[in-house]
Parts: C-alpha cells; sequence; structure tokens
RNA sequence: GCGCGGGUGGCUGAGUGGUUUAAAGCGCACGCCUGGAAAGCGUGUUCCUUCACGGGAGCGAGGGUUCGAAUCCCUUCCCGCGCGCCA
C-alpha cells in the first residue's frame, strides 16, 4: 500500500511512476483518490466542528439545550456516512495503487524486455541429447509422477531416493550459507488467516493462487515470505534491532501454476515445492544496499551448484504490484537453449509495511514504516530441474554438484536405483 | 466442541456513566546536574486534522442506550485456562 503522506506530498512523483507503468486505469484511481482525500478532509472538519459544539454542550450540561445537541448527533450521523464512504474509496485506490518505481527500472512489456545485467558462467554445448528433467528422473527410479497423480492430481509428484535427498541437500546449502551471513532460521506457520495474508500480497493473487482450507479461516501459504513479512504486523520494532535477516525454510503451494503443456511435466510448475526465502526488514538508508546484498546470496547459490545464469533487471510490465525494483536470476536449460527463472529478488520498499503497520522508532522519537525486501535462496524444484539437466552423463545418470556432495554423505553420481 | 476468564499507549497496568485532558510504573529520547558516568531532577513519548492557535477521534472490531460511554446492552473476532477429542 501507498502511504497518503506520500502522495499528498508529491504526486508528481507516484504519478510518473504509474505512466512508467504505462496504466492508464491506475493514473486516473490516482486522481480520483486524491480527490476523495481533499473532500475527506474538509468534510472530517465540519464533523470535527460539529462534534465540538456537542462536546460544549455536554460539559455545561443543560436539559434546555438537549434538543440541540440531539440535532447536532443527527447532523453527525447524517455526515459520517458520506465521510465514511470518501474513506472506503479512497482505501481501495489506496490497497490498489501498485508501489512507485525505482528510476532503474526498464520500461517494457513484459518478460522479454527485461534486462540483463549480469552473466554466470558460458553455457557449454552439450555432447548428447539432454533428456527431460522429469523423464529421466521417473527412469531412473527418482520420482514418480503417475501415482501422485493418483492420489493428488497434475502438479504434485512423489520425490523418491536420492533426488529426495539431493532436495534436501539444496535445502541444507542453503541454509548454511545465510547462516554464515548473520540470518535466523525461521520455520513459520504455513497456514494463515486471511487478514494478515491481505497485508503481505496482491489481492488479485490472492483468489489465483491460494489453497484455502475448508470451514475455516486458514489459508496455505505460497512462500514463507509472506509470515515472515507479517510477523511482526502492527508492531514498532527499535532502530537498534534492524535489518532484521531472516531465512525462511517451508514447503510453498499455488494453485495456479501456468499452463503447462506435454513439455512442463515435472517438476518446474507444480503445486507444492520447498523454499529457502530471505527476508529483510530494513531502514530505508540500507534498503539499496541490502537489496543488493540479498542478490549477491542468491547468485553465490548458482556460482557453487556451477550452473550457468544471468541476473535480469525486471521490466515494468513483469514487475508485480508490490516491487519497486526486482531482479531476477535465471538458469540455464541445456535441453531448451534458454535461460529459465529459478529465483527472484525484490526490493518492497515500504509498501508491505505501510499495509501490515511495521514501523521503527527513530532518534527523535517519529516513527516511519520499514522497508522490506525478499529473495530466493533455492526454490528445490525448480534448482533440480536445472541440476537434472546440467549435470546429466551421456549415460543417463546425474552427477552431484560438488557443493552438495557433503550433504549427500559424499554421494558423486545418482543411478538408475533398483 | 463445551465451560470460565480476558483484550486499555512501545511494554506492564489502574480505571464499572461526567476534573480520564487514559492514573502509575517501566522503557526510550532530549535537557539539567557531573571531571566523566550512574543516580537524581525536568521535558517529551496513540492517531487524524490545521500554516498555526486549536480541534477531533481512540481502550480488539461493529452496532445500540444516553445530553454524555474505556465503563451499560447486543453482535462478532481474537487470546488464555480447564475439560473433551486427536496425532
Amino acid at each position: 500500500m501507498l502511504d497518503i503522506n506520500l502522495i499528498r506530498a508529491n504526486q508528481k512523483l507516484v504519478e510518473d511512476s504509474l505512466r512508467k507503468r504505462q496504466d492508464k486505469e491506475k493514473i486516473k484511481w490516482l486522481h480520483d483518490l486524491i480527490e476523495k482525500d481533499n473532500q475527506w478532509r474538509g468534510l472530517k472538519q465540519n464533523i470535527d466542528k460539529l462534534r465540538q459544539r456537542k462536546n460544549d454542550l455536554s460539559k455545561s450540561f443543560n436539559k434546555s439545550q438537549i434538543a440541540e445537541a440531539k440535532n447536532i448527533s443527527a447532523q453527525i450521523k447524517e455526515n459520517e456516512a458520506r465521510l465514511f464512504q470518501l474513506k472506503e474509496k479512497a482505501n481501495y485506490y489506496l490497497m490498489r495503487l501498485p508501489n512507485t518505481l525505482h528510476e532503474s527500472v526498464p520500461v517494457g512489456k513484459g518478460e522479454e524486455d527485461n534486462v540483463v545485467i549480469r552473466k554466470g558462467s558460458r553455457p557449454k554445448k552439450p555432447t548428447f541429447p539432454i533428456k527431460h528433467h522429469g523423464q529421466l528422473a521417473a527412469q531412473l527410479n527418482l520420482a514418480d509422477f503417475e501415482r501422485a497423480v493418483k492420489i493428488s492430481g497434475t502438479g504434485f509428484f512423489f520425490l523418491k531416493g536420492e533426488l529426495a535427498l539431493l532436495d534436501i541437500a539444496l535445502q541444507r546449502f542453503a541454509i548454511d550459507t545465510l547462516l554464515k551471513k548473520g540470518f535466523t532460521l525461521i520455520q513459520p506457520p504455513i497456514l494463515m488467516r486471511r487478514k494478515p495474508y491481505e497485508g503481505v500480497t496482491d489481492l488479485e493473487d490472492f483468489e489465483k493462487v491460494m489453497y484455502k482450507t475448508e470451514g475455516e479461516d486458514l489459508y496455505l501459504i505460497a512462500t514463507s515470505e509472506h509470515p515472515m513479512a507479517a510477523m511482526y504486523q502492527n508492531e514498532i520494532l527499535e532502530e537498534k534491532q534492524l535489518p532484521i535477516k531472516l531465512a525462511g525454510v517451508s514447503a510453498c503451494f499455488r494453485r495456479e501454476i501456468g499452463k503447462h503443456g506435454l513439455d512442463e511435466r515435472g517438476f518446474f510448475r507444480v503445486h507444492q515445492f520447498n523454499k529457502i526465502e530471505q527476508f529483510v526488514f530494513c531502514k530505508p538508508e540500507q534498503g539499496r544496499k541490502l537489496h543488493e546484498a540479498l542478490l549477491k546470496n542468491a547468485e553465490e547459490v548458482m556460482r557453487k551448484l556451477q550452473i550457468p545464469y544471468t541476473v535480469t533487471n525486471v521490466c515494468t510490465g513483469d514487475i508485480g504490484t508490490v516491487a519497486a525494483k526486482k531482479y531476477d536470476v535465471n538458469g540455464w536449460s541445456p535441453r531448451e537453449e534458454k535461460y529459465i527463472e529459478l529465483m527472484s529478488c525484490t526490493n518492497c520498499t515500504s509498501y508491505q509495511a505501510a499495509r501490515l503497520g511495521i514501523r521503527y522508532r527513530k532518534k527523535d522519537g517519529s516513527k516511519e514504516f520499514v522497508h522490506t525486501l525478499n529473495a530466493t535462496m533455492v526454490a528445490t524444484t525448480r534448482t533440480l530441474r536445472c541440476i537434472i539437466e546440467n549435470y546429466q552423463t551421456k549415460q543417463g545418470t546425474v552427477k552431484v554438484p560438488k557443493a552438495l556432495q557433503k550433504y549427500m554423505n559424499g554421494l558423486k553420481e545418482i543411478k538408475k536405483t533398483v
């Protein structure tokens, strides 16, 4: 949510950002919001004056004035309905206007316009045809899609044996890397109530993506970012505490997983996966640097796994509502000969904090919204796909990346299990 | 699921219809004091609105009674404890 005070103080900044997003409708919303806010302020002053008169009457309580007091009460009630409407409408807009963009965000229509800002090691041409990760995993008896479909439907899978272990190895590897950098490990609740959930996510996404429970106000989380962001809801943090750096570990659940053609079968687009997530609460002036630091952490995973990758600066058409700036980290798929999105790294500035009411107390005693940042450290299934493709051998086995071997009891190569 | 007890500022916690303009304590910030610090003393520390003086709202949320509600009534959400059920 945008801060109404920012809009009042700097309408141009907000409007320029919407123009950059090429969102004409939201510009209209902004104008209407400002109008409603002005009306609200005027009406509020009138009502406050009525209240003042009423309070005076009640202080010098006198029976002869009861009629006037009642009259004023009626007027207040009448005007309050309108006041409430104005506030509702203003809030409606506020909740739906997107974050203001950082100046470095490129303009573009969609994913294809994201700008590559960095490349890892150069991909090598494979000397044999790369098998599809899902098919190979099934052949090696490391995954079972058919039985998962039988009990849970499409988009689910069993991971088996060494591949299941590899999933956990990835998580341990990511966790250990973050712990060395001073992150606190968090296992959050994986069910959340609706109200805090609305504080952390885009409202349209919510309906599309979330799994709901029946008869209870609980939703399966789409990422541990959400419970971690909401955990300090309506709290005031001390300046000394910041930055708070959290490493979330959880299963993630998503109802909508995009269209999947034949080639998408496997575990790239799935309803459930495991993820280690970086999350930071910080002071506004710390945001930029920490955002870069989170990106470096994500890149470190790719480097140590020795998977070719790119970092893209995500453009206006692909950046989403809550982000002021976003990087994607994309891993190389030798089978498709292109980079596929594995991680994203987002600076939400004060957008989430304003919705959630998370502030910190400054030295002079004033309060300000914190900034929040989030970034993938590793999303296991997507990364497993990359590993299976990049570490595939001609003989149809999968080598274990060096960085993961110690978490695999020293195993160097995964072969067919019986 | 049933029964009982609760939700008050950054925190603890008074307050059961009108000097509550939310006591008191703690914490935090600033100032005084000091050789420096601690202690002590003083000031500030919910939100909205106004250029300002000021004004208004606020005691989980939403309604109601009343000239007047943190306080009384209704609805609802949440928390704690006990019992039940269960991995």
